[in-house]
DNA sequence: TTTTTCGTTCAGTCTTGATTGAACGAAGCG
DNA sequence: CGCTTCGTTCAATCAAGACTGAACGAAAAA
């Protein structure tokens, strides 16, 4: 089956030379490098091509996906508030755009693992400080290595910059207008 | 084979009750996380709870990788600017240590990546203004659809902030103190 | 009611990339 | 010179997860 959107509704029949389709394929890759479904990627990036209501089985068509695929990645980009689902009155099909400030949201998300794994590093220096030392030849003076202390630090220094960054785009406007 | 450091420089078998192991253990699921190999963040972990020159046959211990993964991998984190390979002389084996500003070079790595993206999302946009219009209806109006535009702002904000930090991280002294 | 059109779920396939282990060349040591 | 100990490379294996397609239940339409 294709891997390529459904150039119909664009100018290009291999995407290569269309800057919408090279764009759609690129925000794939970038979602793909961030650890995302390739899939995921394409979806977001045609939505930030084409914000407007678009229904369930034309994204199907439009990127030549399954409607499998459709349904987890829409849920998945819905979940990390990156598009919305919206009720179209009168239509039975679930419509879909893109959300108020996507790339706010995409901050959040982002954060929101930086913060995760922060935490887990606290737990370890106090676990590390509470059980004593004296357990490992190589901690003996001193309770926590001092790159767990920088580990920690970069990741809320990294934290605290980010989301001001998201407060600053979210001030400025952050929404996509068409 | 074992997937686990090896306890033997530890204090636990399981690696669960050790802070040290499950940190080393969290810096691993974190840059899975972000998309790069396992061991790699396993390493950086280990080289963030002892810096000190460590040799490649000593790092395929204590971690029970196999010597060609310590290859692979101290190699990748070595490009990326978060170890460095020294000389220790009078000795055969290769020695690695944490680099002297890793998270300022994580943090470039995470730029340089993002700036690339930026780029063509820009040679697409040209390409969409060279073009003339006419091609697709959607765009008729208007040559570069704004969410585009936003995401290119988006990267350009990102990477600006987060160069900032950088910055601000190699100014108030940026390396790991043991 | 029956029929059709939805979106979701899930088992199965398939792709990708990590990891290993063996083979190899280089370089110090005897 | 052999012999050993390096680090690298590469083919093969393995695992994780994406993606599909069919089956399913819900709900509108007929």
């Amino acid at each position: 089956m294709n891997q390529t959107p459904d150039p119909r509704h664009f100018s290009s029949p291999t995407g290569d030379d269309c800057p919408h389709l090279r764009f759609i394929e690129r925000m794939g890759d970038h979602m793909e490098l961030e650890g995302m479904p390739r899939i995921a990627g394409r979806l977001f990036g045609l939505f930030l091509v084409d914000p407007g209501p678009i229904s369930f089985s034309e994204l199907a068509e439009r990127l030549s996906i399954s409607r499998g695929s459709i349904s987890t990645n829409t849920r998945l980009l819905e979940g990390k508030g990156l598009i919305e689902r919206v009720d179209v009155p009168g239509e039975r099909q679930d419509y879909f755009r893109l959300a108020d400030r996507p790339f706010v949201n995409m901050i959040h998300g982002i954060t929101a693992r930086m913060r995760e794994t922060m935490e887990t590093i606290e737990a370890d220096c106090r676990a590390r400080k509470d059980a004593g030392v004296a357990q490992s030849a190589e901690a003996a003076g001193e309770p926590v290595p001092g790159g767990m202390r920088a580990a920690h630090e970069f990741f809320a220094e990294c934290i605290g910059t980010l989301e001001g960054l998201a407060a600053r785009l979210a001030k400025r406007g952050g929404e996509v207008k068409p």
